[in-house]
DNA sequence: ATAATAGTGTCTCTCAGACATTATTTA
DNA sequence: TAAATAATGTCTGAGAGACACTATTAT
């Protein structure tokens, strides 16, 4: 208890169906408990790259988008070591998971997340403010999809995570105005019976300007 | 360079008249060179006590607002050191300024804030942008007030920051339908000529709700 | 033709922004 | 009484939210 360690902590949100789950890996010491992804960081890394790297094997970094959270480092959070938590959030396409490998990682849904180490539960509650916070002013909700999908998805992806109902006409008319995201020429067809949609993919360049606008570096 | 090491930076701003001020200290390595304050986070304290502690002495930390930032881990920020700085922005009211012992010490108005270590203009930097925000959505200027003031006085406040002139009329109903300051019975008198102006404080238990409401942890 | 889903337009109300005059004090 | 600052209300336009019907496909 001499020292300060450092790791990285990061919640994975994906979207399965309907609900809106959380990638967690037993923490190993006890039976039935749960941690968030993550690991120290190396000396030659970013804080990000060891990010990134906690997510290997999981999800395809590709697809994946990043942002980092919050520093959690009172000195109790972690019994027995002064340990301090860079977290991040991140959003992944349900098509972005990796085939679960061996019983060392698991999807929940958010309602059902089981116990987790330390403070991880109040990591995840942030998480889940802040991701929803980012939807209202933002459109981000497309990173949860894969690169083409209707605006029905779109809408669908919202609802779950927000937990709750929108308008079909409002909903379109502020996402299409808000310019983030584009028409293709395909549609989705033999999906399911009723009318074929159209699909949309975000605009290359409002990734840039997404980056422009966003609040943390 | 087989370590990590970790220490928290604040960005602690002020109004002086008609701008708005960062503290900043002597680096020591090079003349004409500047630092954020702060310092390396101690076993056995919180992030936050260790940027508290570095403003001790310098400003009246009872006074003093601080909001968590970002977290800067680049490998290469700080030359032949791994060096990660949790960042820290704080608000501080003119008449909490403690009196620069030495020449320890400067206020230093943002438009002439001279040469810093490593990133920390890139710090500075966002500190501003999340300041800005913060008063767009928030109504957090009189932070930078004493405990009585003006509206006159914030909404100059708004416009120092803000860096643009605001209707006096639009600015009195926003910042009172927010319902986060509340009349006094007193009155700003002797100040100068003209009809002497009320004196508004912030609702002391507007405190909790900015709590509940705000973004960060 | 029926079931299923996609796609579209209008009205209303609220909120934000532009704008000028009266009120109260000191010198 | 002149100069300085405080305080106040209305109009207008834009955007958000409520709301229902038509279009296109598969079975």
């Amino acid at each position: 208890m001499s020292e300060i360690t450092l790791d990285v902590r990061i919640v994975v949100f994906s979207l399965d169906e309907d609900t809106l789950q959380v990638l967690l890996l037993p923490c190993g010491e006890a039976p039935d408990c749960w941690t968030l992804p993550g690991g120290p960081v190396q000396v030659d890394e970013s804080l990000e790259e060891a990010a990134g790297r906690a997510l290997d094997n999981r999800v395809d970094r590709e697809q994946v988008y990043l942002e980092q959270l919050y520093t959690y480092g009172e000195p109790q959070r972690v019994p027995a070591r002064r340990l301090v938590s860079v977290s991040y959030f991140a959003l992944s396409p349900a098509n972005a998971r990796c085939a679960a490998r061996t019983e060392s990682e698991r999807w929940y849904p958010l309602e059902k997340v089981p116990g987790l180490v330390h403070d991880h539960a109040e990591i995840v509650k942030y998480a889940l403010r802040r991701l929803r916070y980012k939807l209202e002013y933002s459109a981000a909700g497309f990173q949860l999809l894969p690169d083409e999908f209707t605006l029905s998805e779109l809408q669908h992806t919202y609802e779950i995570v927000l937990g709750e109902k929108l308008d079909k006409r409002n909903f379109r008319r502020r996402i299409l105005q808000s310019n983030i995201i584009e028409e293709t020429n395909h549609l989705r067809t033999g999906e399911g019976q009723g009318r074929p949609a159209r699909l949309y993919r975000y605009r290359p360049d409002a990734v840039a300007e997404v980056k422009a606008r966003r609040l943390f570096p």
